[in-house]
DNA sequence: TCGGATACTTGACTAAGTCAAGTAAATGAT
DNA sequence: ATCATTTACTTGACTTAGTCAAGTATCCGA
């Protein structure tokens, strides 16, 4: 259900330029390699094997991208020199999973040494802080080009309010709004002072926050705060635009009444404005009832603030 | 100046597993280019041509990790089919500049074209935010480990708050204070507030705001509000700790006492803690003098409070 | 049961790349 | 000024790494 959208120029002379940069990259890093008694290949050939069980002619052509003619006599050879051995798979005849010897695990050993030493020195010179953004980065090459509709095991998670979430949500709702609906800075302004506020004065015992992660990536929120004994205000609802449709908004909503019942509240309230259907939408489908509308200008626009209440 | 630090295995093992990633997409795209009428070496030199004037041999060698004796061969193909050019340098006889020739040009062009539709589609498949994604992941990889210390031409520049500044130094100080100096989520909830404050009732004529943005990162920022007509306050500087060394603390410190001389006020203050030693120097270098100290519990720490004034 | 697929294997090739040795020019040290 | 060293290629001799096509045995679905 995701949008999709033609790249630009830009884009795509990035993506290349990066593709000839790290093709550069792999060059140099596979020099060291190419000094051992293994070719590229049969190293790579060595790492599969190493890493996975099981795997077939096939597998390993498929996935490294080789010819299959020159992977049979490659394994062929590794076989005499005893370095893999080949066990019948019973249910099919044709192929023959294909699995290291110690004699292969102690050829293997230096040239997996070299590629981590390598590895370590490029890190090595930088910073840790960099070292984490370049891993990061990587992830995300990786996850967005192999991913390819690869969801994670579980879609998302939540957690309470953590360092460093206030500013994150304070941002990304600032964003959003701005990209969607034109508001201007006074509505990131307000999300700052109702999470600057909301942490200052938080009562456990009847306060809650949910943040929604994912892949380790926030993802979505939701506030609970205490306006009287009998009543709790939902706030700051929202969901990143690349997470919606995984049920995150209404999963947010639900933790939020479940606690405001279980705390005894009589009343969970809201306040939101009439341009934000799908908000609307989980309220509705949580059996919130709309109180009032008032209009009011406010984040640069003219708009109609509701009130919804939900009697628990 | 950078402090490095030793990589995990797990940062290790991520490079790593990127590496091999990296390996098999590049061999994906580059099967396209195979059935043309050049290699794929070929192609990357032709491309290399195509991107930048006045190469020699030995800088295509170099840039492009080929053998000295087999890039001389394929020039020399390339000259005699009319692709190619070779001008004296007259500086060095030794050298000469290699040129693409209109036939090469038109040679390279499908070349060119498969790859660019070939990325295209790659990107295609993706949504918008998630090619934007994409982009900056791999700009940040290629700035990590190509940059080796290839610094921007403009080290920082100086810019007002825009929507999503005020979350981003929300979380950036949170974060930083955190770690630094253990402080809790309320030191981020003040920067929240005070923010939120700022950005409601802002007035340009008597406060300001100084973004400090490189390579599109904000990297930086300090807050200037009247406290009356005689006294401006400074507030809530900071520097990322990847940008430290550069003067951009210095540099927002010395903006803000300008800009306060300029509307008029007599006294610039700030509120600061005993333990932020580099700023302090930073007060101290512009004038500021320590005006009083006070002991006080916040964000979960026992800190002394100073406040410094510059008379202007 | 039979017409494809699939999972290899083998033979025949060669493009692509390596390595070493050589030439001419430049550069640096005396 | 000169001479050893380095740089910027070039050339010859070689091989490896990979391709392509054809073949065999097995499996799978109608």
């Amino acid at each position: 259900m995701t949008i999709h959208h033609h790249p630009g120029k830009e884009r795509i002379d990035a993506v290349r330029a990066f593709n000839r940069f790290y093709t550069r990259q792999i060059g140099l890093l596979d020099e060291g390699l190419l000094k051992s008694a293994f070719s590229l290949t049969e190293a790579r050939v060595l790492y599969e094997l190493a890493h996975r069980d099981g795997l077939t002619a096939t597998d390993l052509a498929r996935d490294l991208g080789l010819d299959p003619g020159y992977l049979s006599r490659l394994l062929k050879k590794f076989e005499e020199r005893g370095l893999v051995e080949r066990a019948a798979i019973e249910a099919d005849a044709r192929r023959s999973s294909i699995a290291l010897m110690p004699a292969g695990r102690q050829a293997f050993a230096p040239l997996n040494r070299g590629s981590h030493d390598q590895v370590a020195a490029l890190l090595d010179r930088l910073a840790a802080s960099d070292q984490d953004r370049l891993v990061k980065a990587m992830q995300t090459v990786q996850r967005l080009l192999g991913g390819d509709g690869a969801e994670p095991k579980v879609p998302y998670l939540l957690r309470p309010l953590q360092v460093g979430d206030v500013g994150w949500i304070v941002r990304r709702q600032g964003l959003i709004y701005a990209q969607d609906y034109g508001w201007d800075e006074t509505y990131e302004a307000l999300v700052a002072e109702i999470l600057g506020a909301f942490v200052k004065s938080f009562d456990p015992k009847w306060e809650r926050s949910w943040i929604a992660e994912r892949e380790g990536e926030v993802v979505g929120s939701v506030f609970l705060v205490r306006k009287s004994d009998e009543v709790a205000k939902l706030r700051l609802l929202y969901v990143e635009p690349s997470a919606r449709g995984l049920g995150i908004g209404k999963r947010l909503v639900d933790e939020c009444v479940s606690f405001a019942r279980a705390r005894g509240y009589r009343t969970l309230t809201l306040w939101t404005n009439d341009i934000l259907v799908s908000a609307r939408r989980i309220y509705e489908a949580a059996g919130f009832k709309l109180a009032e509308e008032e209009r009011h200008h406010s984040f640069g626009k003219d708009l109609v603030g509701q009130n919804w209440n939900l009697e628990l």
